[in-house]
DNA sequence: ATCAAAACATGACAAATATCATAGATTATA
DNA sequence: TATAATCTATGATATTTGTCATGTTTTGAT
């Protein structure tokens, strides 16, 4: 099993803010998991009670709202913790997170890492930030949420797609998400996404084969209105 | 001038976490606004460069989305701090400042106040979980957002509000909004506020005296789909 | 390779919401 | 208190989005 100390991925989220002892330690007592596309790593409401820090793989973190449907908040990719806010506040998880493709994690039990939060003000004041970005963001996609069609946030989200993913050899984009996710992601019907989807692709700014999509025109997909 | 230390207000707010020399030492620095209704505390893309503790009054915080229309995403009430995600990540500010009534407010100086984040673990702990508890609210609007229709919105507010302001002497709301406040609260167009609230009116739920609005059937409310 | 299940696609229609126009009510201010 | 400016209200209509129905394609398991 790899270690903490020497592991990449730390540098990409507030754990680099930990010395070296403090992850020794907590090498020592992490779990590594293999996580297949479609499990879920945790529901709405349930405990997590420690921190997963994602080596490889994406993850969507998603709430179930009134009506049935699930609303995807959030994407979680290579380098990202995952249960900061749970862990700080001590509350069970407000999200599910399911894994929209195979992944590797790591799992850092509560009660190792909970010392640190209190005595090491590097790390607290590293996750402080991190979570001042994210709230940021979540302020973002609240305006974009209220005030944009629902065309220009599913334009919005290939975007973004194209962005954290880019694209495999062939020019694709580097996830690959059911139509129903991109509904869930937009905020609409899966039928909605699908149709847009489709416009998207007579206007020339995106071509599809199933589920691989590849964008053609990102200026024109900003250009969307 | 009131003297931070003796403030109740710090006790609704992370300034709790500080001890009695470092609050003597921020009341020395602070300084002390009465800002009235209308006013702007600051705008997006303004540097804050400190943080507002709200002694009283309530205020807007808001982004410009891209189609010109201003998306309320707080309101932030008495016992709040506003700034905090600018004070920790040292950037201009995302939203927009406006107070919704008469406020009274003291201003403390990012210098004075930003080695209390990286030298006192209290503090920066307690304002960590603040921000993880403000996060899950805000993950929770994206859902309602995304998913609920403007309807359920707008009840939703108006329960927010109750919840929040309680009632003055008469009944009515204890803070006064616009037509236009909320439909930028609610993510709609004015017209839609209105209608609606037309629609509450003559279905019992609330009733209104120019911007005064009475909250009349609570569960009836909280039933709206 | 075959079959069933799931995902995708699209038409037809209904419902929700936005926009434009216009008029009345309220508020601020000279 | 007169008057302009702003806010509220509502009708008419257009646009967006959701829902239901149905057929096709893709995927996964045997």
């Amino acid at each position: 099993m790899s270690k903490c100390e020497q592991c990449i991925i730390k540098q990409f989220n507030s754990l680099r803010a930990l010395g070296k002892d403090d992850l020794i330690r907590i090498s020592g007592c992490k779990t590594s998991k293999f996580i297949k596309k479609g499990e879920i790593l945790f529901r709405e409401g349930e405990s997590i009670n420690g921190v997963y820090c994602v080596k490889d793989g994406v993850c969507k973190l998603s709430k179930l709202s009134a009506n049935g449907k699930d609303q995807i908040v959030k994407l979680v990719v290579r380098g990202d913790l995952i249960g900061q806010r749970s862990l700080v506040t001590d509350e069970k998880s407000n999200l599910t997170a399911i894994a929209l493709n195979d992944m590797e994690i790591c799992f850092i039990p509560r009660n190792e890492i909970i010392n640190d939060l209190t005595n090491n003000a590097n790390f607290s004041l590293d996750m402080l930030q991190e979570m001042a970005k994210e709230l940021r963001v979540a302020d973002n996609i609240i305006v974009d949420m209220a005030q944009k069609s629902v065309k220009q946030r599913l334009a919005d989200v290939l975007i973004y797609l194209y962005e954290t993913f880019n694209t495999d050899e062939k020019g694709f984009l580097g996830v690959m998400l059911s139509r129903e996710d991109y509904a869930s992601l937009v905020g609409t019907a899966t039928e909605s996404a699908i149709r847009i989807l489709s416009q998207f692709k007579k206007e020339g700014l995106i071509s599809t084969t199933g589920k691989h999509v590849k964008i053609e025109d990102l200026e024109g997909l900003r250009r969307v209105e």
